[in-house]
RNA sequence: GCGGGUGUAGUUCAAUGGUAGAACUCCAGCCUUCCAAGCUGAUAACGUGGGUCCGAUUCCCAUCACCCGCUCCA
């Protein structure tokens, strides 16, 4: 068993098709990656997997596609407009950055940073010589803004009225849509919508590979409450969320949660689940205690009420939100670690494996003549059969161990050979890829056999 | 965005101020009846743009990308 490199995984995914630099042939485009052939299939089937787990098979959950650009409005009622772009300034002397809001706050050890603007904050910082955290001298640059949202326009003028933005995160999807999808489906609460879906942050980013990239797609969940049931549900999706991960393979000493002591400022609890990647923890989920702060300002600012009425004590109230997010990206790339290993054979020599659960796995199933020559044309006809059913891949060119080989390193769970016996006898033999174990069965039960074991 | 490092076939590495060599992979063929065997053949690279020079993959500058650290990060 050997640990894998973050390098060694980069190289695993190009090599096979896993995933490639963006726009690589331009050289790239910074944080920018594209899934290949066998990462899209593993990311279509992590997603599966959680609207398995989250859609279908919990009572009172909804899915939504709701569309990345939304009303500005939004992005004002949400916050992002005003805290995702943060007053920032360098230090002349050692070239570090900071906030400059912090600064003020805390060398003045109040709030007052928070009301001023740029030009207040930096004659604050010059006339009070504000000094660096760092190397303890007072030069700093003019503050600029970051701004962490895509923003684009819609018509053919740009200007400032016809900016829209690529949404940062989708909750706000769910938030505006939480009164269709209540009164359409009928929903009481608690309920939960879940969504798929791409989000953007213009971020300076040190990438980590897919770990943070500036377009990313999140899995999220948000359950709608009673103020008073809210604690207890945020408990219960920690655990749950913890729990898919473990159902997919990934053991608990890999995973541990993260509380947050700093919370954002819709927040009474925050809490990530965090996996043991090759360069440290890293979050793979949050879940979060939104409070009504968002449905609040949503009728805030769109003067359209957000209360639900409760049938069983007819009051009026703004619920609570329980939100748990899954960085798809991030639990692609957990498990992409997570599977991966080598192997020792009894004859010494090595094999690459990725143990992705069958579920997850690329191709489910390859098949092989075992020579070419004698059983290409039954092998192709299984092949053909058995692609109606599942993802199937077929292999004739090297000796049969390179084949068994080429299946291990992209996850493929069953290989079946076709040899003479399956020209007269109408049996194939199956490697199991976990267990190494070959048996031999009748075709007529492959298609059971297989169906038994990827189930999630 | 700052500091440091790196950039040669798909991958891992060579060599060189006179335009590059190998291994593995991949592909085709031979062989092969259950775990990367062997043989033959083929494809394939100096990140990009400037500068110096008779001549740059090599030296210099810029740029792009990646890595490490900072910063940022709901």
């Amino acid at each position: 068993m050997q640990e894998i490199t973050m390098d060694k995984m980069v190289n695993l995914c190009k090599q096979y098709g896993f995933i490639f630099q963006g726009s690589e042939i331009y050289d790239g485009l910074a944080n920018t990656w594209d899934y290949g052939p066998l990462g899209s299939r593993l990311k279509n089937n992590v997603k599966d997997a959680w609207r398995k787990r989250f859609i279908q098979e919990r009572p009172n959950a909804y899915e939504l596609d709701a569309d990345i650009l939304m009303h500005p409005k939004v992005w004002e009622a949400s916050g992002h407009v005003e805290s995702f772009a943060d007053p920032l300034t360098d230090c002349k002397e050692c070239k570090t950055r900071h906030r400059a809001d912090n600064l003020i706050n805390d060398y003045s050890k109040s709030s007052i940073g928070d009301t001023m603007s740029n030009q207040q904050m930096i004659e604050y910082i010059r006339n009070n010589k504000v000094p660096c955290p760092k190397c303890g001298k007072s030069n700093f640059t003019e503050i600029r803004q970051f701004k962490l949202m895509f923003e684009t326009y819609r018509g053919v003028v740009q200007d400032a009225k016809s900016i829209v933005y690529l949404r940062p995160e989708n909750a706000q999807g769910e938030y505006v849509n939480f009164l269709n999808v209540q009164r359409s489906m009928r929903a009481k609460l608690p309920f939960s919508i879940g969504q798929i879906g791409k989000a953007f942050r213009n971020e300076i980013t040190p990438g980590n590979f897919t770990f943070r990239t500036i377009e990313f797609e999140q899995m999220e969940y948000q359950t709608f409450c009673k103020e008073g049931s809210d604690t207890e549900l945020y408990e219960y999706f920690k655990e749950y969320g913890k729990k898919f991960y473990m159902d997919l393979g990934i053991p608990s000493d890999k995973l541990r949660f993260h509380d947050h002591e700093k919370l954002a400022h819709y927040a009474k609890a925050a809490c990530d689940i965090e996996y043991l990647f090759p360069f440290g923890w890293g979050e793979i989920n949050g879940t979060h205690n939104r409070t009504n702060f968002d449905l609040t300002r949503h009728q805030e600012y769109s003067g359209k009420s957000q209360e639900y009425l409760d049938p069983d004590s007819n009051e009026k109230y703004i619920p609570y939100i329980i939100e748990s997010t899954y960085g798809l990206d991030r639990t692609v790339l957990a498990l992409l670690f997570n599977a991966y290993h080598e192997d020792t054979l009894e004859d010494g020599t090595t094999r690459e494996v990725l143990s992705l659960h069958p579920y997850l796995a690329p191709y489910k199933v390859a098949i092989l003549p075992l020579v070419k020559k004698f059983h290409a044309n039954k092998a192709l006809e299984i092949y053909k059969k058995l692609s109606s059913k599942f993802m199937t891949t077929y292999d004739e060119s090297g000796n049969i161990g390179k084949r068994y080989r080429r299946q291990d390193i992209i996850g493929t769970p069953f290989v079946i050979t076709v040899d003479d016996d399956t020209i007269n006898n109408n049996t194939v033999t199956i490697r199991d890829r976990d267990t190494m174990e070959q048996i031999t069965i009748s075709l007529d039960d492959v298609e059971n056999y297989i169906n038994e074991k990827i189930q999630f």
